[in-house]
DNA sequence: AACTATTTATAAGA
DNA sequence: TTCTTATAAATAGTT
């Protein structure tokens, strides 16, 4: 084929790319939005008679793959005016879509439209209700942890507990004795300090109370 | 073609159309943005290696710029640019919020703020649902007076019919007075066929044969 | 998925 | 651009 038909191939072909899509939209019950840009920039565009922005809309809707929107910084004056229309038509077609999703606005849309909408609305519905009962299940774990915590700590508690009064009593014990000995009447907190810092440390038959 | 195998030519032809639609794009350089949505409300797409993204925008772009820019605003530079830091965070707050009325980044969201989305979609759910049964409803009704209207034509078409036979009746009638009067033989198979074609839908009283 | 008879698209030439 | 035509491709029906 010549380099100088390239457009009349674009043209042949142009139309019977149309009269497909045509075809498989009355064929087959399709929407079918199809846009063109030729070699030399010209647009050409087909939509099925639900009409261009509908289509588009709908495919924004479904693609939620849309990606954060790039932050661009615009320089010139022209070019912040020309990103100021581009913000306009995006935040209007994120509004419609978003009155859509909110249950508003629903008179444009078709009944295949309303299904996939709702089929969208259960799936979100289930993530929401299944990251829920993951934030409940987590505090759960989180409430179960603190109380094990507590509850190990209660037990050492009441471990210290005993053996310090198994401490003082061998104090007064040793302090009967002493003084059934000698009569003398003298303190000894050094002692009992010592004592109560090694209840820790001491197995439990040496703690047991004298019979 | 059957019914059940739409499904069949439509895949068949969506592959087609895909080819054709990149076949375009190579041999003459087009860029082609291709968006189908089956009657099952399946969307498939295609776009040239410039990416759907691109186009889409480029097309809003033109055929925005077609449409002679109705609003242009032509304010002070300074308001520009803070009206423009304004769609910003518009736009970004609005995707947040789509992402999560859509059931993604949901980690962020703490309990409260889940169980206020789980009751938004229920309401939308709830609306769109209800428009759903509005518009079936809206279709039974059509329905109806449809088959109302196809009853009436048929009633219509009954008595023409009933009016035709009596009319050739009459008209055999009068031919057998003629034939006893000069005795002249003519035999009628026509007027035969067509009583005999009539019989399913006239009363039997109808078709009694002439005294 | 694969086959095939038929229809349709289209490249080249006028 | 449009028409023609030989050839290539698509596809409906069927297995």
């Amino acid at each position: 084929m010549g380099r100088g038909s390239v457009q009349l191939t674009f043209s042949k072909r142009r139309v019977g790319l149309f009269k497909k899509a045509h075809e498989i939209s009355v064929l087959c019950g399709a929407n079918v939005a199809l846009i063109i840009f030729s070699s030399k920039g010209n647009l050409y565009e087909y939509a099925t008679n639900s009409g261009m922005e509908r289509i588009l809309e709908r495919y924004t809707r479904n693609s939620y793959v849309e990606k954060a929107f790039p932050i661009k910084e615009p320089e010139s004056q022209e070019d912040l005016c020309h990103e100021y229309e581009e913000l306009k038509r995006k935040v209007d077609a994120l509004q419609r879509s978003r009155r859509h999703v909110m249950g508003e606005n629903l008179d444009t849309l078709s009944l295949t439209e309303l299904q996939q909408l709702e089929l969208q609305l259960e799936t979100a519905l289930k993530h929401i209700r299944s990251q829920m009962n993951q934030l409940l299940l987590d505090s759960i774990a989180e409430l179960q942890r603190k109380e094990k915590s507590l509850l190990e700590n209660k037990i050492v508690l009441e471990n210290k507990i005993i053996e310090n009064n198994n401490a003082i009593t061998m104090a007064q014990q040793m302090q009967a004795k002493e003084q059934g000995r000698d009569q003398a009447s003298s303190s000894r907190p050094p002692t009992l300090l010592l004592l109560n810092s090694l209840t820790t440390t001491l197995p439990s038959w040496m703690l047991r109370p004298p019979s």
